[in-house]
DNA sequence: TGTACATCAGTGAACGCGCGTTCACTGATGTAC
DNA sequence: TGTACATCAGTGAACGCGCGTTCACTGATGTAC
């Protein structure tokens, strides 16, 4: 992905495109057997090749899948950026958030085995590297950026209770992280919008609204709109 | 679990352990390696009997998963509901929402792995039978039967939209569980809540609030004190 | 432009390990008379 | 209370399959002169 600078060999072509070509039978394989069950071997068979090639590109098999982690954070990264910068209207801030929450389940309702593997169940026995955090703050950046743009507009979430003491001090990571800083019921309303569609999703996609819902769509659809009206957004 | 009336024969007492001493090897089992690579016979091994000999309690890999995810949904129903119930004064509707809220989360920390066997991604190539559904409904049941009894009150959740059509018709069966049934603004912010909730611990618990929020248990209170001002109950 | 050497991709066999499930069998427990 | 038979629990070997990773090797591509 970096190495846009490398030399374009027959050599380094080859390379890029058999890398591809095992990322994407892994994502394959993932939505099959899920993530604690792919295996280089059978990327491999899928590839026509010997098992052992595949370690010519990945040292080994947790290395492929932080490399699939990474791509999927990245991907659905960049489906949220480009939906909210979609909006011709920066001002419009209802619109941008009802953006970046469709963009957000399209992408998982897409392809729900790497929504699972971002927010489901972590895999035992694999650590993700710091290498996935740039990818996977992607996301919330978004998020955090267009409420600090709301801010910013004067809108103001609608009745918020004052924050704890310990809550204060519990939240200035996420406070500080836009500029300017997030006052409070920012914070606090953030936090919960962002557990609000994370939850609704995970929900949804995992089976637990089965037969309690009947109508998916709208009932995010309702629950969006209802999430930006306590941001004060609409 | 059904069989109480089962005769108390020395052969139904060693099976009624030995079918507990498997669970719970496979709970343990579960914690460490997870639902997709639950073993048979590593259980077998744990107990230090033969791997056939599991055949005798258990007709399948699958079946045995059933039984723990069964198991972990009546556990946590059973924490939820005496949680609840334990609030001496029922009309105190601010202190059972409390109450439910921070015995899910309880039960969730200090068994994250059955969390997410419950709640987290599904297991690929499992597909939970109709047995579970009935253990599976005891949280959210406890949790609509609070918000029942807080409408018969007259309480009214804050600033809830009208719902679209589409939410209307999505919502029946939510809407006509308890009785009487609840109104619209029950229901929207109610399921809202319940993705609050669970969002919030999932996020917690597979660890995207890491270096993002400082004190969890701060957060939490927060969260469960302002959804409760939405919903009209504090 | 041509040759000599270095680099890299891919192979196939091997190591040592795991799994779910079946089956014929032994020996203990329970039951009917 | 004692015997004969049925039921059940547990064994150990076997079937057929999977896995991650290493290693010595072949042959193709790239590079320096």
């Amino acid at each position: 992905m970096a190495d846009s600078a490398a030399p374009r060999n027959a050599r380094a072509v080859a390379r890029a495109e058999l890398t591809r070509a095992i990322l994407d039978s892994a994502s394959t394989q993932l939505a099959q057997v899920g993530p604690a069950a792919l295996s280089v071997r059978a990327v491999a068979r899928d590839l026509g090749m010997a098992s052992s090639a595949v370690y010519r590109y990945f040292p080994s098999r947790d290395a492929l899948l932080t490399a699939l982690l990474i791509e999927a954070y990245d991907d659905l990264g960049e489906s949220v950026e480009q939906a909210d910068s979609r909006v011709r209207d920066r001002a419009d801030v209802a619109a941008r958030w009802h953006a970046l929450c469709h963009a957000v389940r399209d992408w998982a309702r897409a392809q729900p085995h790497r929504y699972a593997l971002l927010y489901g169940s972590p895999v035992p026995g694999y650590a993700a590297p710091d290498d996935t955090v740039a990818s996977a703050t992607r996301v919330t950046t978004a998020l955090l950026t267009l409420l600090s743009d709301a801010q910013a507009m004067g809108r103001t979430p609608v009745a918020t209770l004052p924050l704890s003491e310990e809550e204060r001090e519990a939240v200035v990571p996420v406070r500080s992280f836009t500029d300017p800083v997030l006052d409070d019921a920012w914070v606090v309303r953030g936090l919960a919008a962002w557990a609000t569609l994370f939850g609704n999703l995970s929900l949804e996609l995992f089976g637990h609204m089965h037969r309690g819902i009947l109508d998916y769509d709208a009932h995010f659809q309702q629950l969006v709109d209802q999430v930006a009206a306590d941001l004060g957004l609409a």
